[in-house]
DNA sequence: AGAGAAGCTTGACTCTTGTCAAAGCGGAAT
DNA sequence: ATTCCGCTTTGACAAGAGTCAAGCTTCTCT
């Protein structure tokens, strides 16, 4: 049952651009044939991206936004005196590289977990096509707007909830994530280190890792280093009604 | 030299649209005469809001922005169980609404912290008025991406910054932002209360009481209630040095 | 295959921040 | 002008998470 990579499933694929496996990017906006043909022309030939590389780096210049066609990135940003806040995890379908927009400055590092396939999506040319096509322009719209309330979210997490209720958040949004992409909910590997998870959701790896053992204990998952099952995902539920915001529906 | 009221100074109204005082909004774009006039006439008479009340709640239906003319905002998250996250503090020239884009809902609250005035933009006239004036477009996508940028360096600020780190961090940015509307940058009156610092900040009331207290026994700031000095404006910045993004030019 | 490095877990202890409580002050409304 | 309510400050204590350290596992690279 365990997916071995997060790759799109064929099904999506065919319903989407096609050079591109950009389910978000393209399925909601209802482009016609011709201007999926311009969509696709603005679409560069995908890039592989090995573990562990750079796919851009904060203070480069920004050109382009990139979508995860397969693969697992992480963004994040860097202070000074080195701190490190990972701001996202992104899986197929999602965009990087949006904060870049307003100052022509990538804001942040993306950084390949695995191996990876990403599109790129010269930014100029999106929205000198989006003036053409209404609907994609709105759709880029609507697609920085989710992540604004995406941003929002995270913030609500990382201002008032416990390390118990942060890690609940994050295993079920990850579950659900997977899920919309046709793998398995409760069992899934994870493609980031304790330390990882730890800098996202404002926690020390150890407290990460006293967590997950925590919820081990109580059977309500299973923890195998990265292997991941959700044995009660109703507890974890549970722990998390009250301190989720109202309408997230991310 | 306290400021009474966070208003655009006149200058910066002269120089941006007629009927509105949106710094941000307006002067970077270059537009020309008919294109103001075109911009002029898709913004709303401005609406006055008193102290306290809504802008707009959370899942109300979305149609427009809101831009600050004069006065003070917050926009807050709220959980199911009651827990209120505050988003950000909005004076004047600064957009509200964005999240809204999204899924036509809005995804926050707005609420005045003293009597004020906004601009109401519709959206889908924007949009359409953007496909006309490439530069309105694009401004409107580099509106939207700082908007990601600043919420990432919430997170940042969230995720690894200690008490002291985030008050200095906070007030250092309302002073630079005050001043770059014509403000003193170091005497300023708060438009919040403790506690929606604290949600803002990701702190309880009572330590954001006691760092301010922290700080004037050191002779860093002064603090008559709302009123606030920054008696020494670099020592808050040493000791937020190393901890705040590398480029955050907010 | 083996060695070394990196990542994970767990324990003991510390420290920052949260919680609860009480008292003071100021501002708003009558 | 007065009263009351809400905001703020401060103290004492509790608790959650961080820090430091040790030992173990797994993965990677040679």
């Amino acid at each position: 049952m365990t997916t071995e990579q997060t790759t799109i499933p064929l099904h999506a694929l065919k319903l989407s651009c096609s050079n591109c496996s950009l389910r978000e990017l393209c399925l909601p906006v209802g482009l016609n044939r011709e201007e999926m043909t311009q969509l696709d022309a603005v679409i560069r030939q995908s890039r592989r991206i090995k573990r562990g590389e750079y796919l851009f780096r904060s203070g480069e210049g920004f050109k382009s936004l990139f979508a995860v066609r397969t693969g697992f990135f992480k963004t994040c940003v860097s202070s000074q005196d080195g701190r490190e806040q990972v701001t996202g995890f992104l899986m197929s379908g999602e965009l990087m590289g949006l904060d870049g927009i307003s100052s022509n400055i990538h804001g942040c590092d993306a950084i390949a977990l695995e191996d990876s396939e990403v599109c790129e999506l010269p930014f100029n040319r999106i929205e000198s096509l989006g003036r053409d096509i209404p609907s994609l322009q709105h759709h880029f719209f609507r697609l920085m707007s989710r992540e604004i309330v995406r941003d929002q979210n995270v913030m609500l997490l990382l201002g008032n909830m416990k390390a118990e209720e942060r890690l609940a958040a994050f295993l079920l949004n990850l579950s659900q994530r997977l899920a919309i992409r046709g793998f398995a909910a409760n069992d899934f590997i994870l493609r980031m280190s304790r330390e990882e998870i730890g800098s996202f959701l404002g926690l020390k790896l150890e407290t990460v890792s006293r967590t997950l053992s925590k919820f081990q204990q109580q059977s309500w998952i299973s923890v195998d280093h990265k292997h991941i099952q959700l044995v009660k995902p109703d507890e974890l539920k549970t722990l998390i009604s009250g301190c989720v915001h109202s309408n997230s529906a991310e």
